[in-house]
DNA sequence: TGCGGGATTTTTTTT
DNA sequence: AAATCCCGCA
């Protein structure tokens, strides 16, 4: 990582306003644009509207990543503004990345300069270490990942005197981050607001957070955005320079923008009004982040003239995968409306199975790969996109039987693991003294005899003369305030640190890290360790220190962590992918399974139940996602059964499938196909008779009138629709009661506890399972 | 100070 | 079922 203060390789002259007279010159020679040949009408449309906004409105498949990075080659191509003059944006590392490397292969050999090209978070940490004084920081200032976040939040609530049971650390960093992302300060934060924590603490406690923040030099992810716009707004002079610089601004996936963000966005804008933001509003599934569909909703009004690019023709999928998603989006209100089309030929419909349980629906899936493999369909051609990550276990449950090599995208992240971060706590109190959440971490680990009495004392110390741990820990090595043992240990732990920290000028920083995990007696705690993961954590931190090499030092390597939690993916193998389907937004397969679409999983209780009507939506569009990731073919399933938490409940089908448009849909079951109508799946249609026994038609009622959906009508005109499953009692049965189960047959109450009655069964041993699926003989 | 066992809870989605 | 957290005990 190059000078992070460098500004970038612009010449001199060319940072003045206005064209110069080389700019002028180049305009009049038309440049050769052979790349804006293979482009259609709209493509091309959006590529060559340099001047003034645009919005592009960019359906699934239809070329979008093309358009962008086309028309960066464009802008650079005619000479309209230097590589340092572009301000792209995009929401994550991966889609960065590939950008960088796709606007290299258009205009050939690697970009230089582009030093503007990032994620939100990663722009707004370069700029804010260049100002970082305007805001009472260092520019060494330490960014918090979500972990260190909630661990400084425990302690603030608990210096509160707070009861840290009722209001939950993680709560209060959940409303905090939202606030943040509508870019409120704590004495803006709405009265009623406040009051969601700890009876109107939310804010107080905020304030503190932030202060806290402050006195440890650091910044949570939330503060890239809203300390720029601090500073923008506090000092024109800096918002002016940036303005003039970025001639250009693209942003990519502009629908998923928050608050924050779009002001951000809106006050780096207003300089040269060349904008460009390319998005699709069907495809926000980010709500729950703070994302504001509205951004992209109101484009035409924010920045007046903007010219309105719509891309419809898909590139990707087959006719029936594009009317089924277009048919079960137009559910949705509140749309700018497009209508994909493609020249493709027909193509295979949409599947839909019902299946008894989680277990069956691996093992059909599984079933299903095997035969397409036997085709000769690549493994890395398939997907299967569920909603929540423990659906996946079942998956590879069966994978692994089977013997199916898979992937899964966007599992456990290599920087999150616990030895990767301890390692990182040593790493940081290296290089930034004051990071007390790393000193923390690691005062104790390995164990050295520095427990909760040290920590405490260092705290007083620290507090008393109101600086950070690490400044408080040399005075009390001097005094007479430890006991011995711990005097002498902690005398050893801070005369290592400076000793490493003399030595990271001098030395490679990947060596500075193997000696520091080696010396600190880091590695030894593991290789000591008997455990069964042990050796893997050995591998990982191995790991570490080689992928450390490809930064220039220290520093370049811990901002990178912060900031880029992924890692790129090994894409090389031939494997099936496994994934949420949030992950696989952006990406494409031939063939996509769609599991568990039932009542309360998809869409989730949750959904519904924080954001009612506006929830359903997300998880429409989610669905939307799901099925126009598909290039070939889509095939949903849902189970009658699952096991949530251990506990039994039966489910009802999404209403999304009785959304889809029945003309692209073949319902499918083991082995023959049930004809198609609107209730197929209600009243005991793909399932056999069980259907209408009681413990069904009670799971019904409390559906609501879900059980005959007026075709392609929403279904929201009242707000008990949007309850599926929950909220069950334990009307009246008793211990020793004997009852019958759907799943597990005959059995005898053991115990009730609230709504879960442990029932040993005659024939399945002893479950726990929810009482309204219980009923009596 | 550190460990073990019991109680308790659970992430839906992530830069 | 599993992981985490907390408390009490050695």
């Amino acid at each position: 990582m190059s000078d992070p203060f460098d500004l970038g390789d612009i010449p001199e002259e060319e940072t003045a306003r206005g064209p110069s007279i080389s700019e002028r010159a180049a305009a009049g020679v038309a440049a050769p644009t052979p790349y804006l040949d293979s482009l259609n009408g709209p493509q091309r449309q959006a590529v060559e509207a340099l001047d003034g906004p645009v919005l592009v409105l960019a359906g699934a498949g239809t070329g979008k990543t093309r358009v962008l990075t086309t028309r960066l080659a464009h802008v650079l191509n005619t000479k309209r503004a230097w590589p340092g003059q572009i301000l792209a944006v995009t929401f994550t590392n991966k889609a960065a990345r590939e950008m960088k490397q796709r606007i290299g292969a258009l205009i050939g050999g690697v970009v230089e300069g582009m030093q503007w090209l990032g994620t939100f978070h990663a722009l707004g940490a370069k700029i804010l270490r260049r100002h970082a004084e305007l805001v009472d920081l260092r520019s060494d200032f330490t960014i918090l990942d979500a972990d260190d976040q909630v661990r400084l939040m425990k302690q603030i609530i608990k210096a509160a005197d707070i009861d840290e049971k009722r209001w939950p650390a993680r709560q209060l960093a959940n409303l905090i981050d939202s606030w943040k992302n509508r870019a409120l300060a704590p004495d803006q934060v709405p009265k009623g607001e406040s009051f969601a924590f700890a009876n109107g603490k939310g804010a107080e406690l905020y304030a503190a957070y932030q202060a806290r923040l402050k006195t440890l030099n650091a910044v949570d992810f939330g503060d890239l955005l809203v300390e720029n716009l601090r500073i923008f707004q506090e000092h024109p002079e800096v918002l002016e320079d940036y303005q003039q610089r970025f001639k250009y601004i693209l942003v990519d996936e502009y629908q998923d923008t928050n608050v924050a963000q779009y002001l951000w966005l809106r006050l780096l804008a207003r300089g040269h009004k060349n904008i460009c933001c390319v998005g699709d509003d069907d495809q926000s599934i980010y709500g729950w982040r703070g994302a504001e569909v509205d951004n992209i909703l109101k484009f035409e009004k924010d920045f007046p003239g903007a010219t309105v690019v719509r891309l419809e023709q898909n590139y990707r999928s087959t006719p029936h995968i594009l009317q089924a998603a277009s048919g079960l989006i137009t559910a949705n209100e509140g749309r700018l409306g497009k209508t994909l089309w493609t020249d493709a030929n027909d193509g295979e419909k949409l599947t839909v199975r019902g299946v008894w349980d989680g277990e069956e629906e691996a093992r059909t899936i599984g079933e299903d790969i095997e035969q397409f493999q036997r085709k000769d369909h690549q493994l890395n051609e398939m997907a299967i996109l569920v909603r929540a990550s423990f659906q996946m276990r079942e998956f590879e449950d069966r994978f692994i039987n089977l013997g199916l090599p898979y992937r899964v995208i966007g599992g456990p992240r290599f920087y999150e693991r616990l030895e990767i971060r301890d390692a990182n706590a040593y790493f940081r109190l290296v290089a930034q003294p004051d990071d007390d959440l790393a000193f923390e971490r690691i005062i104790n680990k390995p164990k050295r005899g520095l427990g909760n009495v040290a920590v405490q004392t260092l705290h007083q110390a620290a507090r008393a003369q109101g600086t950070s741990l690490w400044r408080a820990a040399r005075p009390l090595i001097e005094s007479e305030e430890l006991k011995p043992q711990a005097r002498r240990a902690l005398t050893i732990f801070v005369e290592s640190i400076e000793r490493w920290r003399q030595l990271m000028p001098a030395l490679p920083h990947t060596e500075l890290a193997e000696q520091i995990l080696d010396e600190s007696g880091y590695t030894e705690m593991w290789q000591n360790d008997k455990s069964a993961d042990a050796p893997g954590r050995l591998d990982n931190l191995k790991e570490l220190v080689r992928s450390m090499e490809q930064f220039e030092n220290l520093a370049g390597y811990l901002e990178h962590v912060s900031l880029v939690m992924d890692r790129e993916d090994q894409e090389a193998d031939d494997k099936i992918n496994l994934m949420t389907l949030h992950a696989a937004k952006g990406l494409e397969f031939e063939t996509v399974f769609l599991p568990g679409w039932e009542e309360g999983l998809f869409p989730h209780q949750r959904a519904l139940d924080e954001s009612g009507l506006a929830g359903l939506e997300e998880e429409r569009r989610l669905a939307y996602v799901g099925i126009t990731r598909a290039k070939q073919r889509a095939k949903i399933s849902f189970a009658a059964n699952r096991r949530i938490h251990n506990l039994w409940q039966n489910s009802l089908p999404s209403r999304f499938i009785d959304e889809l448009p029945e003309t692209n849909v073949e319902v499918e079951s083991q082995g023959d196909t049930y004809s198609y109508g609107p209730s197929r799946f209600d009243e005991g249609g793909f399932a056999g008779s069980e259907y209408s026994s009681p413990g069904w038609q009670r799971a019904k009622a409390k559906a609501g009138n879900h059980a005959t959906p007026p075709r392609r009508a929403p279904m929201i005109d009242a707000q008990a629709t949007l309850i599926a499953t929950s909220a069950p009692d334990a009307e009246g049965f008793e211990r020793g009661e004997r009852i019958f189960h759907q799943k597990f047959g005959y059995g005898c109450i053991q115990d009730i506890e609230g709504t879960k009655l442990t029932v040993e069964f005659e024939k399945a041993g002893t479950k726990k399972v929810i009482a309204s699926f219980v009923e009596r003989p």
